[in-house]
DNA sequence: AGGTAGTAGTGTATCATGGACACTAATGTT
DNA sequence: AACATTAGTGTCCATGATACACTACTACCT
C-alpha cells in the first residue's frame, strides 16, 4: 500500500541475553558470518519478518540462537544510525533478556557452535554498534535493580539469601551489608522461605528462599 | 544490498511534545488526513527518510508540524504491532519532546491549522495506537521527575520556586510541602537565584531562579 | 568422638533523611 | 492606613539507613 521507495530499510532485533555464570554476569555472543565482520563477535540478532512484531522476533532469535524460551524480555532502545550495518540501512530494536540458571541449563543441553557466554568484563570489541547496545542494556539493568525486583529473573526458582546478595553486588559492583540487606528484603516481603535447605557446600546449609508473587508497584529492593 | 522482500515495512516516528499551558500539561495534536482516520486527532509523526536517523526525523516532525526547534528529545519506545497502521506495515519509534514556555512562544508565533495544544486530561481517543504512546510517554515523564532534573526543560529560563513546585505537583498529581520542597531543592544545589524578581502579580514579588549546570549523575529532586 | 574450618544467621545503637507543621515579610490595591 | 494575597523561612519528630561482631550449624579431618 506504500510505494516501494518508502520501504528503504530493513528491520532487525538484537538481543542482549544476560545470565549469571560462576557468579559473573555473562552475555550471549555469536560469531558473525557477514563478510565485512567475518569472525567478529556480535549479539544474536535477526531481521524482523513481515508477520511478526519486534518482540516476537526477539523471542525467535533467542530460541534459534540461544536455544531457550525466555521468560523476561524487555525492549531497550532502537538504533537507527544510517551506516550501522555495512550491508545497507538496518534499523534495529535492541532487547534485554534475562535468563535464570534454570533456563540456562536448557541452553547448555543443546550448545550451538559459534555461540558462547562471555563475562561482561571480558567482552571483545563487537561488530556493528553492539558495544553500545550492551552498554545501554547493562546500564538499564543496573538502574532497575534498585527499585524493581527484576533480579528475580536472574536467579533460580529457589536460592539462598547469600546468592541473592552476591547477585545484587555483582550487578551494582559494590558490596552490601549482609544484615541490612536481609532486614530490608524480609521487611518488604519480596522473598519467603521454601522450608528446604541447600546442602551444596561442606558447611552450614543455608535456607532456600523463593520470590513471592510480583508486586504491582515498584519495590525498594536495595 | 538487501533483496526487496526484506524491506517490507515503513519506518516512522511519532512525537509526543509536552508543554505547560496555564498550569496544565498539554500535548501537541494534529488532525489526520489519512482516509481511515479522517478528522481524528493524532500525534504529529512522519515517515523516516532514507538519509536521516529516527532522532533526526523526530526533530524534523517538530519543526514541520509544531514549528519549533526543540531542545529536549528522548526516545521512548518502538511500536511494531502488525496492524497498527491500516495503510500497511509501519513500525514507529515514539519520542517524548519537552518544550519550555520560551520555546512555546515560537510555536504560537506561527500557528498551524489542524494542530493544537490539548491538556492531557482532555485528550480524545486518538488515531493509530497513539493513546498507548501518550500513556507510555506520560508514565516515563512522571517516573523521571523524581530522580532527574528533567523538569528543567518544561520551565522558562528564569522562574519562581512556586512555579517550579506547581510544575512538579501537576506532573505528580499530588501536592508538595512548600518548605520541604525548597529545603531539598536548595540543599542539592540544582537551582540558584538570578538576583532578579518577578513583579507579575499584585503581591509580594518572588525571587527568580534558574537551573545550575546539569549534573552528570542522578539527582534526588522530589 | 572431638576438633576444626567455613558459611549461615541474627540485633542494636547511631545517624541521616523525610515529613508535618504556622507564622512573618513584602507588595499593590482600595 | 488597612487589607488582601503571595513569598519566604525553621524546628521537631518519625522513619529509614548504616555501621558493626558474635553465635549457630554442618561436613570434614584426624
Amino acid at each position: 500500500m506504500f510505494p516501494r521507495h518508502i520501504k528503504f530499510a530493513a528491520l532487525a532485533v538484537d538481543v542482549a541475553a544476560l545470565s549469571f555464570i560462576d557468579g559473573a554476569l555473562n552475555v550471549r555472543l555469536v560469531t558473525t558470518q557477514v563478510p565485512v565482520f567475518k569472525g567478529k563477535r556480535a549479539l544474536p540478532g535477526a531481521l524482523i519478518r513481515p508477520h511478526e512484531t519486534a518482540h516476537e522476533a526477539a523471542v525467535r532469535v533467542l530460541e534459534e540462537k540461544a536455544g531457550v524460551s525466555v521468560k523476561y524480555l524487555e525492549q531497550v532502545c532502537t538504533f537507527s544510525t544510517i551506516n550501522r550495518d555495512p550491508r545497507g540501512r538496518v534499523v534495529s530494536v535492541a532487547y534485554m533478556a534475562l535468563l535464570s540458571p534454570d533456563e540456562l541449563r536448557a541452553v547448555k543441553a543443546r550448545e550451538m557452535h559459534g555461540a558462547a557466554w562471555v563475562p561482561l568484563s571480558r567482552i571483545p570489541h563487537l561488530a556493528y554498534d553492539h558495544d553500545e547496545i550492551i552498554q545501554t542494556t547493562a546500564a538499564r539493568l543496573r538502574g532497575k535493580i534498585e527499585y524493581t525486583d527484576i533480579i528475580r529473573h536472574l536467579l533460580p526458582q529457589a536460592f539462598t539469601l547469600t546468592e541473592l546478595q552476591e547477585a545484587c553486588e555483582t550487578i551494582l559492583e559494590h558490596p552490601l551489608d549482609k544484615r541490612n540487606f536481609r532486614k530490608k528484603l524480609l521487611a518488604q516481603g519480596i522473598v519467603k522461605q521454601t522450608g528446604k535447605s541447600a546442602h551444596a557446600s561442606a558447611h552450614r546449609p543455608a535456607a532456600l528462599y523463593m520470590f513471592t508473587a510480583s508486586r504491582k508497584g515498584a519495590v525498594d529492593l536495595i
